[in-house]
DNA sequence: TCTGGGGTCCTAGGACCC
DNA sequence: TCTGGGGTCCTAGGACCC
């Protein structure tokens, strides 16, 4: 079982997390947004989901990962915009510094939500209730953007508090009524019970947290396994083991890293096919290399027309950072495992299993492979300013067909919309 | 309704070693 | 040799989260 890293006194942990995040921030951008019905994502005819909806279209029935064509049926009258990571990343920013001032233990839990160990900073910041509001306050007055917040015992408790705070609330779960707060929630508030977990409790009759409070510890365990056993943690607002039972603020280096990509249309021309792995292997190669990474397993990923989706994996007994490599093993996997002719719907590369070759690896790079790293650290720099298309590797793809993409990498104007038009 | 992209964690089986 | 068990590594798939 994992370290129980319950401390005997009650901590004090804060949720915070950004209201209709992607939507508000483009409402800055575009205050003419205000008060309407805005879907985040893409356009209502293309292939992709809702990464965000205002309020105002969640009434019709859109939510965050709905197919964007079905968010279009819902809710004729909104109005679709395509979303700018950029933005979004620095916002994120601007909300962690604010999140900084109030305790030295901060956790982005992604782009748009954090975790704040509060335990003993009530000298400072006042009693819990105080703190939250004042911390409310300054978010709003330093980033423009309301925020929701969570408090409670565990951030178990503090996530699906400040869910319930939505939007723009504050709720305090005072110690010692975690079980009463969770009861009448249903199981699917608790957060890793999702769809199918749900539906194998509410076929065991099981609707509400407090129902799966009820149940025997030892009956989950021999259901659910080991995953049983923190449900039933959960249920009394634990942090239970995973991940959830980390300090707030510990740092966690990255496991994997990837990049994939859906065709606008689907396709079985191997040259489109090649190619498009050869961009995804160079961005992942180039990521591995700003986090001064190298992986040993890559993972080619391939989604059929229908659906259906493989992966195929090869570890490597020497660890990489470099295109050509990357670029090979997938190609390798690909050409074996690719149904020649089928059309493919999505292609995905992911680098995980990393290793920091210390001294002994360094020694064994060949003057070649060092070669190539400085070749390619430059061709890093040339795509940060001119976009990710403008360099790619001199091989036998150089010159063929690479798919337009929506996307524009380098924020450059005139990409958008208007070069679009033929 | 026709399903993105970036991640994490868990399970389960087989290979291989001692 | 007709049968073991633990440990580790690797692979594939799937649930889940934002």
């Amino acid at each position: 079982m994992a370290t129980a890293r319950q401390p005997a006194f009650p901590r004090t942990i804060f949720h915070v997390d950004m209201d209709a995040f992607f939507v508000s921030v483009e409402e800055l951008y575009d205050p003419s947004l205000q008060g309407k019905a805005v879907v985040v994502g893409g356009q209502r005819n293309e292939r992709g989901v809702v990464s965000a909806a205002s309020y105002e279209a969640r009434k019709f029935g859109v939510h965050s990962a709905m197919p964007l064509r079905t968010a279009a049926k819902n809710c004729p009258h909104a109005i679709f915009v395509d979303g700018h990571p950029e933005r979004y990343r620095e916002c994120s920013e601007k909300v962690y510094k604010v999140l900084q001032e109030f305790s030295p233990q901060v956790e982005m839990a992604s782009i748009d939500e954090a975790y704040l160990d509060m335990t003993g900073t009530a000298r400072l910041h006042g009693p819990p209730l105080k703190a939250a509001h004042k911390l409310h306050q300054r978010m709003k007055e330093e980033t423009l953007l309301n925020c929701s917040i969570g408090i409670g015992s565990s951030r178990l408790i503090a996530k699906v508090s400040s869910a319930q705070a939505k939007p723009n609330g504050v709720l305090w779960i005072v110690p010692g009524k975690e079980a009463t707060f969770l009861a009448p929630l249903n199981v699917r508030e608790i957060p890793g019970v999702g769809k199918v977990m749900e539906k194998h409790l509410h076929d065991l009759g099981i609707m509400k947290v407090g129902d799966l409070a009820r149940l025997e510890e030892s009956e989950l365990e021999q259901r659910f396994g080991k995953w049983g056993l923190a449900l039933a943690g959960k249920a009394r607002g634990e942090d239970a083991g995973g991940w959830f039972d980390t300090q707030v603020g510990a740092h966690e280096e990255a496991k994997s890293i990837s990049h994939e990509h859906t065709f606008n249309e689907d396709t079985a021309d191997i040259n489109q096919l090649e190619s498009t792995l050869m961009r995804l292997s160079e961005m992942v190669a180039r990521r591995l290399r700003e986090a001064n990474l190298y992986t040993r397993t890559l993972q080619l990923k391939l989604r059929y027309k229908d659906f259906t989706t493989i992966t195929r994996a090869r570890t490597l007994p020497v660890p990489t950072q470099l295109d050509g490599e990357i670029f090979e093993q997938i190609r390798t996997l690909f050409r074996k495992h690719w149904k020649r002719g089928s059309q493919v719907r999505l292609l995905g590369v992911q680098a995980s299993h990393f290793e920091n070759p210390a001294g002994q690896l360094n020694l064994l790079e060949t003057a070649q492979q060092q070669k190539w790293k400085d070749a390619l650290t430059v061709a890093d720099r040339l795509r940060d300013r001119f976009g990710e298309s403008s360099v790619t590797l001199a091989s036998g793809m150089r010159g063929q067909f690479r798919e337009r993409t929506h996307e524009n990498p380098a924020g450059l104007p005139g990409k958008g919309k208007s070069r679009r038009e033929p």
